[in-house]
DNA sequence: TTGTACGCGTTATCAA
DNA sequence: TTGATAACGCGTACAA
């Protein structure tokens, strides 16, 4: 059972000093077993007895005041919504974390950006934080640094100076999308923005079909902003049964976007890839699910997470002043099958 | 631009005050607000403007050392994996406590439990702890409370003396379900129970399934234990197929599974609702985009949220020692469509 | 209005 | 082996 030296306040190592009948000192030795202090393994026992008995739980505020520098890694909570990818993520980087003792912290704030989070972030005095670069400006960076922050990694559309980033392009989502969509053939495509929170990244996707239709004039883009919802999937699949030059083929926003606009071009008569072709992304079992077979884009969470945690892992090893990191790129991959 | 008063070093409000030419004091009064502390607007503004220029952020660690307490809300990650229920979760969380001045943080360490993973959590001393009640022992709330924590909320499936819990049974997805299955009169019932990270859930879900059938003699179940992969989908629809008692309904663990399933039933010719229906879980858009559209037990992440939030704030209110919290149930509900 | 001084819990240094 | 002491950054009671 817990004791209680002090009801409602937490156990010091002052308390299992008295406990065991040893000075902080020593409980401080035992603790962090520090090499060179030749204790007894009597009183190691006591004091870890001692410790047992308290419930005692070092206070991480003091310690990092007292040391300098905490063992909390922040990871800033991304703006979009929280999928397997991110889930891979978080697991991979919390097991390599931990073998070094670093504790992975997420951070709630989603809302701030530049120096209002930084700000936020900072006050936890972190060993680390790994935040999108669009919530970072060089300030707010140069901010972190001087907050004792050793490490700032970011993750975004494009490599920035003033930190390493791990770039993971959405706007390449759409790219690879389209110059497939145009090796088939296809000349006139349309690409899914969808509402709400998922516009930001609709934005960045979309954005990628326009890069390969600006490249090649003979391209007709369509933008068709939608939200995830049956009837105005139906609207727009009647509108394109009914139009002679309606897009041969649809860039989803993802598979569930897809899988939507099948089935209505489906309830309207058109076939699919016959009449549409379609492309979804995130490669989800749902591609397999659907008839016909959904052709998507993947984005690899699981090489994504491994690059993510080796280039945190660089850049914890690196001592302030190194040499400039590697930066590596993330290509997401085709992965083809029967709907487009 | 930012200045560097001591280069490595975040700056404090010792450097503020002497940026600013004023006392410590004068800054801490300006910073916290104190009221009845006279501060002229003069000296008010040239704190600030010294904060600015430092780009100064207080030692979170150095106030809850000082105050006794943080204005941390932990939220210990949820061993199952991060879906949409989650993401509305901690977005309705995170506003909540933000009107207070609290800050959310997920904590990353999932393997832990009882007094081991309690003692991570205290070493931050937060004012509040948010976890999965399987992860908590009557001991380690103890502990958390030993250690200042005002506030530990749990959630799981089923109300523990020892703490205010948020109920949310996984169990009762499978009694509903089974429920249906029986009232449409269904005898011989499937219970798919995934094989891996989600193995911990489909035990609880199948032990519904166990409820509704121990309740009544005649209904005969079958468990499936399975990973998501279609050959071994399709070798049990085979095996069905061959056999004259099959099961005439299959509870799938959630709405990809049942998808699955479907597919598979349907590839070896077996019709669905007809030979056999399917029963999915999380009523996610995917059960309006397959054929037929998918009946499934919806959780209401929304309603849960909501409720979640509600308790914790009614917790943090409560002074110590308050009469014993109220503990919602959150029943999960059927959605009927085509499949079952 | 402002400065001085103390203590929160830890750990490192130094002397015993 | 151990005990006293100082310092980390902050907030505040008290005195000026």
């Amino acid at each position: 059972m817990v004791q209680v030296p002090r009801p409602g306040k937490a156990p010091t190592s002052a308390d299992v000093a008295r406990a065991a009948g040893v000075s902080r000192t020593t409980v401080s030795f035992v603790l962090n077993n520090v090499p060179g202090s030749g204790i007894s393994e009597a009183t190691r026992e006591k004091v870890l007895a001692a410790v047992r008995k308290l419930g005692y739980s070092p206070n991480a505020g003091a310690r990092a005041l007292r040391a300098g520098t905490s063992n909390l890694v922040l990871y800033a909570m991304p703006r979009w919504p929280l999928g397997h990818t991110i889930h891979t993520l978080l697991e991979r980087t919390r097991d390599a974390l931990a073998e070094r003792g670093l504790v992975l912290i997420v951070h709630g704030d989603r809302n701030l950006t530049g120096m209002e989070a930084a700000r936020g972030w900072a006050e936890l005095r972190p060993r680390a934080v790994i935040a999108d670069s669009c919530r970072c400006t060089r300030e707010s960076v140069a901010m972190l640094r001087q907050h004792g922050v050793h490490t700032v990694v970011l993750v975004g559309e494009e490599a920035v100076p003033y930190a390493p980033t791990v770039v993971f392009q959405q706007r390449r989502v759409g790219g690879v999308a389209a110059e497939h969509l145009v090796k088939e053939g296809h000349r006139r495509i349309a690409g899914i923005v969808p509402l709400g929170d998922l516009s930001e990244a609709g934005e960045l996707r979309y954005a990628g079909l326009q890069d390969v239709a600006d490249a090649d004039p003979s391209l007709e883009l369509t933008r068709v902003e939608m939200p995830f919802d049956h009837d105005r999937a139906l609207a727009v699949a009647r509108a394109w049964a009914a139009s002679e030059n309606r897009p041969t083929a649809v860039f989803a926003y993802n598979d569930e976007f897809a899988a939507l606009m099948m089935r209505a071009l489906r309830d309207v008569g058109l076939s699919v890839p016959g009449d549409v072709a379609v492309v979804g992304v995130d490669d989800t079992p749902l591609c397999e699910l659907v008839t016909p077979r959904l052709t998507s884009v993947a984005l690899h969470s699981t090489n994504f997470a491994e690059m993510h945690v080796k280039v945190l892992m660089e850049q914890l090893d690196r001592t302030l002043g190194d040499e400039p990191p590697v930066v590596p790129e993330h290509e997401p991959v085709l992965v083809r099958r029967d709907s487009a």
